[in-house]
DNA sequence: ATACAGTACTATGTGTTACAAAGTACCGTA
DNA sequence: TACGGTACTTTGTAACACATAGTACTGTAT
């Protein structure tokens, strides 16, 4: 019964369906390998995990969105530079209509005004005080 | 190996973490029973299912955020009209913050320029042509 | 009264995916 | 040759949207 609804989670799920889309956003500007893209989204207050972005890389790079190739470092072992296909650019680019319609409809809906729509009780009969907090069925 | 990536699939998961904050804004305005909500967010562009809406109504009143009382109706069964209580209005303010703030940083990283760091290959030592599509590891 | 269709709500199973955490492998330096 | 840093991989868990089927109440036609 008791849940926990805390809002880190939740702002965790808003993130969630639009990581795909500013990861996409990111490569596209120029290649990039995963601790640039975690570095780069941390600045942008957008967290990304290492354990999230490496599957959704190799994700992305299986459906033919992604390519890579190996580069040496002197810092460390080889990495994994990643760039976008004609198909990513064209994913990305529905990616980005869908983005602006959703930002826009949210947007919308919540600047809307206190709607001409005041609690219309179709036969006006309530059948318990609003206060009351009771789980029966009605009758 | 192969990936489907559909684009449906992926505008469903941007959904996701803004339907919470939807629903809450649209009972913000005056309680609402669930056809209602599901109505109105049709109308926004914003589809949502009864078997995602009923769910998420139930997590929302155990958590305290909303109450609903039972209201008969003159074509069918009674309805449960739902209304924020006090502790979903804070919840709410929260997440409003958390949508603008990512929304913000969403629009921020799409527009930016074509940075600074053009392929910063630190050795700039490819071991690998870009358009090789090799799985094997480097060495 | 009884069957039927419409509306409202409930319950269950499935697939996707972010995250946490532990593990593997390569590199340069002491 | 041991050690610390960097890069990448793997596995398990929990949250959640969606599809689908099911229950229950209502008014209307037979």
């Amino acid at each position: 019964m008791e849940n926990k609804m805390n809002i880190e989670n939740t702002q965790s799920q808003m993130r969630r369906g639009i990581l795909e889309f500013c990861i996409l956003s990111v490569i596209r500007r120029g290649e990039a390998y995963p601790s640039d893209i975690v570095e780069e989204m941390k600045e942008s207050k957008l967290q990304v995990l290492e354990g999230t972005l490496y599957p959704l890389l190799t994700r992305l790079k299986n459906a033919g969105m992604l390519t890579y190739r190996w580069v040496e470092s002197n810092s460390g072992p080889p990495r994994k530079y990643f760039s976008l296909t004609d198909q990513g650019e064209t994913f990305y680019k529905q990616l980005e209509g869908t983005w602006n319609e959703l930002a826009n409809a949210v947007n919308k809906l919540k600047n809307k005004e206190e709607s001409l729509k005041p609690v219309t009780e179709e036969t006006a009969a309530p059948m318990q005080d609003p206060n009351t907090e009771t789980e029966e069925q009605p009758q």
